[in-house]
DNA sequence: CTGCTGTCCTGTACGC
DNA sequence: TGCGTACAGGACAGCA
């Protein structure tokens, strides 16, 4: 599932196709994944050339001359898509075809997701960029203030490093990872790990990221997640999606479990022997 | 404010 | 074989 290192991924495979070059026609049809809605969505991006191609967390987005943005989030099952541009109609895509963009350069850009949890959106602000918190890849990833928030947080660690507004991009995938990386059970209480162990576990986040971004993203074996080539990432999690496996250090059987009640349930991977509650 | 739950969606996997 | 059901989860609304 797209998390930092898939949005990087497909934002910087994007980027040269889509950077200097105007939207000629635009289209999209899904009112509850497009905002404000379809036909606004459409107005305002066509005739527009794109300045850049950005990302904050997962959430990618793409500045566009008049100071508008087009934000795309890949959500579960989202793929970003260049392809050649010919002509084509509105009845012939496939259904999981949410935005199709043609571009001046004669390419095509195409938005999918099947499972409709991704967005598309036109505006011109962008909440997020505040109201998110501090990306693990800069520079000045601020370890000692997130300690400190860590340290009076209540809730299970993996659902706080979950938590967007803490810390920007950790989904499943690489949330387990780093709790396996510090050795921490993904169930301990925040507030009830040491310092030094929260300064581990912060100090995992930026090297597993960008491990993945080298792979360009984790494809699991439900084989969901391509990038804009179509190619799947090549990061291999050493806990995500190994139920029943040999846990790389030890051996032991990497053990599943499930955070939260059934209905907003979100599973994780550990191994009982690595990580002890 | 904090923490927790339900909701949206559909392709895939599995049990009977 | 075919059907029904469980499952996957990012972001946000709503509740206590």
């Amino acid at each position: 599932m797209p998390e930092l290192p898939e949005a990087e991924t497909v934002r910087s495979q994007v980027e040269p196709h889509v950077v200097g070059a105007t939207i000629i026609e635009s289209w999209a049809k899904t009112p509850h994944l497009t905002s404000p809605s379809v036909s606004e969505f459409i107005e305002r991006t066509r005739g527009q050339k794109i300045v850049a191609a950005k990302r904050r967390g997962k959430q990618i987005y793409f500045p566009l001359e008049n100071g508008d943005n087009l934000l795309v989030h890949l959500g579960m099952t989202g793929k970003l898509s260049i392809e050649d541009d010919s002509e084509w109609k509105p009845e012939e895509l496939h259904r999981h075809v949410h935005g199709v963009w043609r571009l001046s350069n004669g390419k095509r850009w195409v938005f999918t997701d099947p499972r409709t949890f991704g967005e598309l959106a036109v505006s011109r602000d962008l909440p997020f960029l505040t109201k998110m918190g501090p990306e693990p890849l800069d520079e000045d990833f601020p370890v000692e203030e997130l300690v400190e928030k860590l340290g009076r947080k209540n809730v299970k660690i993996k659902a706080a490093i979950l938590d967007q507004s803490l810390i920007a991009g950790l989904g499943n995938i690489y949330a387990d990872e780093a709790c396996f990386r510090a050795r921490i059970h993904p169930e301990t209480r925040a507030s009830a790990i040491s310092e030094d162990k929260l300064r581990e576990l912060l100090g995992h986040m930026r090297p597993i990221l960008e491990e993945a971004i080298q792979g360009r993203g984790s494809t699991l074996k439900d084989g969901g997640y391509q990038d804009a080539n179509g190619d799947y990432g090549t990061f291999r999690p050493q806990m995500y999606g190994r139920t029943g496996l040999p846990c790389v250090i030890c051996e032991t059987p990497v053990q599943r479990g499930v955070l939260g009640a059934s209905k907003s349930a979100r599973s994780f991977h550990f191994c009982p022997s690595c990580q002890k509650l």
